[in-house]
RNA sequence: GGCGCCGUGGCCAAGUGGCUAAGGCAUCGGAUUGCAAAUCCGACAUCGGCGGUUCGAAUCCGCCCGGCGCCUCCA
């Protein structure tokens, strides 16, 4: 397994500070504001980077810290009235709704800053004692020249950087120099310190959070790449000057999405003119990013979760709702084969026990030309996560194992009843392996929740498969054909089968509609003397509850 | 100005020295179907441009063109 690392600028073999242990620290929110979709591709990648190091065996433990005490939260506390935790408890709430819809589920620890500091006093404390940082006017700062290596992470040189050192610039030794520590103005949250009242630097808590819960070393940092400098640059210099031994051994960045109106759209290339303005920018809370719950909402967390998977992380993302909806539709042939599983074995493919460590899940073929290609596929998505955890190539090779499974069913015919079980084993081995490389990557976890699920719906539109089942029985195509082409239109798709009719889709209209063609058919019926036919579908309704009154300017239907 | 990233088929995207350049979406054929849908089979790129290193490069080096990021809060 290799990892790239920023510090080095390099791929790496993985080795642990301890054996058998891993940690991550992820930087989390500052949340003085809700979160947007940028802010889950750390969580989302870092969560299949957990899922994938316990899989190998490793015992993992993954912090994700929560800023909760900030210039901006208290801006924010004063613009609204209110005190700056319940803004941190409202976003944070926000945030965690978010990870969840996204399939966000395997952090550990959720330090929150004010809870942690004692710890953070202490390391400014240390710092201070050891000469790296000085205390000026109730402020603590960092003195970046005292420390030799800084700019190591960022490649930056001191003497090389602007900056006017802002606000402060007064109170520093250097421009360079950073708040460890911020003396509090009369009406500010604060904490009582050996510098009298203030509350902590921006930087410093990690370095404190990260020694508390990690220790002095541990293995991997993570972050947006917009966070190597300054936040990650300074964390290194607190931590490493105040322990005086390496902060981090892999520092892994994901790369930054970018809102993209045009991106996924075919043909889009060059005719337009946009305004640039809201064009391939990056996306961040000041340009006004954001309803990422309405994201959630339209596009679903498994899809969302998937796109940003199709691509490796360290890579820029344009992101759009089309190209979501793309990446959907490639998840939708995923969730076809499980119905087609559960046709085949009499089972949902969500009841399965899968391997849950990849020596178990180790496959002996045998002579079976199968599981042959299962296990060549699955080594080769074990090689792809292998290399710095590459989502997106493993991905393909779920592609390639679901078709494989597919090819398998139509060559031997598996959807017929009655197949020998030394034909069926096999595509049940394949399909656990199948459930458990995704389950890596966080996704088919559990069974689809068949959304909103109108059971009327279902109710009525059983009448008009039975409907049509009969006029194909009767060689009646131009009103089978009339039925599905009625229904398409509501996202509704037939698909004919051996075993009978299934469908699947149906958008927020589909049961008005659904009942309009249903009276249309009556009409039909009616109009041609089959009087037979009109009564099934006025009876078969009336089970369902549902009344018809035929008035003189059409037919009515209401629930009953 | 300093630091850095990217440019692979219509769109998205793996691959970073060596078999016929993964996969997804879209499109076009074929099998299958009463017709469809689904599924399977097949078609569809020589890798921004030029030059260089090498037996051999999309993959390394140089230059050029074109996108983008950071240097200020930011995942």
């Amino acid at each position: 397994m290799q990892i790239y690392n920023t510090l080095s600028k390099r791929k790496e073999p993985f080795r642990t500070v301890e054996p058998g242990k891993v940690g991550i620290y992820l930087c989390g929110p500052t949340v003085y504001d809700k979160a947007h979709i940028g802010h889950m591709v750390g969580p989302v990648i870092f969560d299949c980077i957990k899922r994938y190091l316990t899989y190998c065996g490793y015992d993992v433990s993954w912090v994700v810290n929560i800023t909760d005490v900030d210039d901006k939260l208290i801006a924010k506390a004063n613009e609204r009235g209110i005190t700056m935790l319940e803004v941190a408890e409202e976003n944070i709430a926000d945030y965690n709704e978010n990870l969840t819809a996204l399939g966000v589920d395997q952090i550990d620890h959720f330090p929150r800053a004010t809870e942690c500091m004692d710890e953070i006093i202490a390391i400014i404390a240390s710092l201070v004692e050891q000469g790296f940082a000085y205390e000026s006017e109730g402020d603590v700062y960092f003195d970046v020249g005292k420390d030799g290596e800084y700019g190591k992470l960022s490649n930056r040189r001191v003497d090389a950087m602007q900056g006017d050192g802002g606000g402060a610039a007064a109170r520093k030794r250097g421009l360079a120099d950073f708040a460890l520590w911020k003396s509090a103005k009369p009406d500010e949250p604060s904490w009582e310190s050996p510098w009298g009242k203030g509350r902590p630097g921006w930087h410093i808590e990690c370095s404190a959070m990260s020694k508390k819960i990690l220790g002095e070393t541990f293995d991997i940092h993570g972050g947006g790449l917009d966070l190597v400098f300054p936040h990650h640059e300074n964390e290194i210099a607190q931590s490493e000057c105040c322990h005086q031994r390496p902060m981090v051994t892999y520092w892994a960045h994901n790369g930054l999405l970018r809102a993209s109106s045009a991106a996924g759209k075919v043909g889009g290339r060059g005719e337009r003119e946009t305004d640039a303005a809201d064009e391939g920018g990056k996306m961040s809370r000041s340009k006004g990013a954001g309803g990422l719950a309405d994201l959630i909402a339209s596009q679903g967390g498994e899809r969302i979760r998937f796109f940003l998977l199709r691509t490796h992380y360290r890579s820029t993302v344009l992101f759009n709702e089309p190209a979501i909806e793309e990446a959907g539709t490639g998840l939708e042939s995923f969730y076809r084969f499980f119905k087609r599983y559960e046709r085949v074995t009499g089972n949902s493919i969500f009841e399965l026990d899968l391997p849950k460590t990849r020596v178990e899940g180790e496959i002996d073929a045998g002579s079976n030309e199968l599981l042959a290609d299962v296990v060549e596929l699955r080594n080769k998505f074990l090689a792809a996560m292998d290399d710095d955890f590459n989502t997106g190539g493993a991905i393909g090779e779920l592609f390639e194992l679901a078709r494989r499974l597919n090819k398998y069913c139509d060559d031997n015919d598996l959807e017929a009843s009655g197949q020998p079980s030394d034909q069926v084993e096999p595509f049940v081995r394949g399909a656990a392996t199948l459930r458990e490389l995704a389950a890596v990557l966080g996704i088919f976890t559990q069974e689809q929740t068949t959304s909103g699920g109108d059971e009327l719906l279902g109710q009525v539109m059983q009448l008009v498969i039975d409907l049509r089942t009969e006029a194909r029985a009767n060689k009646n195509f131009a009103t089978a054909d009339a039925i599905r082409d009625g229904i398409g239109p509501l996202g509704i798709v037939l698909e004919d089968r051996a075993g009978g009719t299934d469908w699947s889709g149906g958008e927020d209209n589909a049961l008005d509609g659904v009942m309009q063609l249903l009276i249309q058919l009556r009409q039909t019926a009616r109009a041609e003397k089959d009087f037979a036919t009109s009564d099934t579908i006025r009876d078969r309704l009336a089970e369902a509850g549902v009344t018809l009154e035929d008035r003189p300017g059409g037919t009515e239907w209401s629930r009953g």
